[in-house]
DNA sequence: TAATATTAGTTGCACAAACAACTATTGTCA
DNA sequence: TGACAATAGTTGTTTGTGCAACTAATATTA
């Protein structure tokens, strides 16, 4: 056999963050996926909603980078649940205004402290000053990634 | 609508980890994928063969979390494509032995440089201070991930 | 040693996701 | 205006993934 430079999987960075965020968005996952059977793509949803009212799928799919077809489906099993309202934007008919129902608001603010308490506990080993550059390089990084 | 909090998606870690691991590993996929048709957990386990000669599936899966059912489906598509050699060991015939073939290597290493190069560029902006810090925040956060 | 439990790996099945094709509406421009 | 392009959203199809059930081999223990 050839020689060769092992990569080092274990420190190859495309694999430690694919691990890490499988980690962290699995554990999170567990958390509504037990409690209200509601998907990734949902909870996604529901998120960009309680924070953006009134928006778009199209919007959905560029804030949450979900496929539109994605989008589509999960907004269906939402409305059909009445965890969301839609109507029709009518300056524009193509387009659709989504919103959270009560329902949908009750949901979110039960699973939501969960949510903030899972992230203060995974950050509470961090110093400000490390949680600071780690941010800062997510941003780096997403920013890279965005343009190569 | 009642008063809520933001959480600020945007800032939501899972959220940045996810949008981040897609990114980087989305765009090493596109190398691999396009020039051989390759698969993200065929990729990974052609990279653990070329680390660690001779492992058996199940040491692959261990090493790289995939799923078993996966590891099988991808060790038999890399077998058929003859980028993979198996045989039985004889200390305990459960277990496969499993290496690159000549092929595989070639695809290995063919493929490998560019994946490097692009880690490079992605970390090119980051100080090496920078690199040890976000490296050991990450180790920190798989670890918490792993016992919360 | 015989019965039982584990382990390595495969396969079937149910569900989720990506991609393309499609409808309906709006935008562009000759 | 009328033809054509672009956009929002839906749906069909194919492929990938994860769980559980299964086979074959080995380990354990009475």
């Amino acid at each position: 056999m050839r020689h060769r430079k092992p990569l080092q999987l274990e420190s190859f960075l495309p694999y430690r963050l694919s691990l890490l965020s499988n980690a962290v968005s699995g554990a999170i996952a567990a958390v509504y996926g037990d409690k209200f059977a509601i998907s990734m793509p949902e909870w996604r949803i529901m998120m960009i909603l309680a924070e953006y009212p009134d928006v778009s799928a199209d919007e959905v799919c560029r804030r949450t980078k979900i496929e539109k077809s994605v989008v589509s489906r999960a907004v269906a099993r939402l409305l059909k649940r009445h965890f969301i309202n839609r109507e029709i934007d009518e300056d524009d008919r193509r387009r659709s205004i989504l919103r959270l129902s009560e329902t949908g608001l009750s949901v979110y603010d039960e699973v939501m402290p969960i949510a903030r308490d899972y992230e203060a506990k995974l950050l509470s080993g961090l110093t400000a000053e490390e949680m600071k550059t780690f941010n800062a390089m997510i941003d780096k990084l997403l920013e890279k990634a965005s343009c190569i």
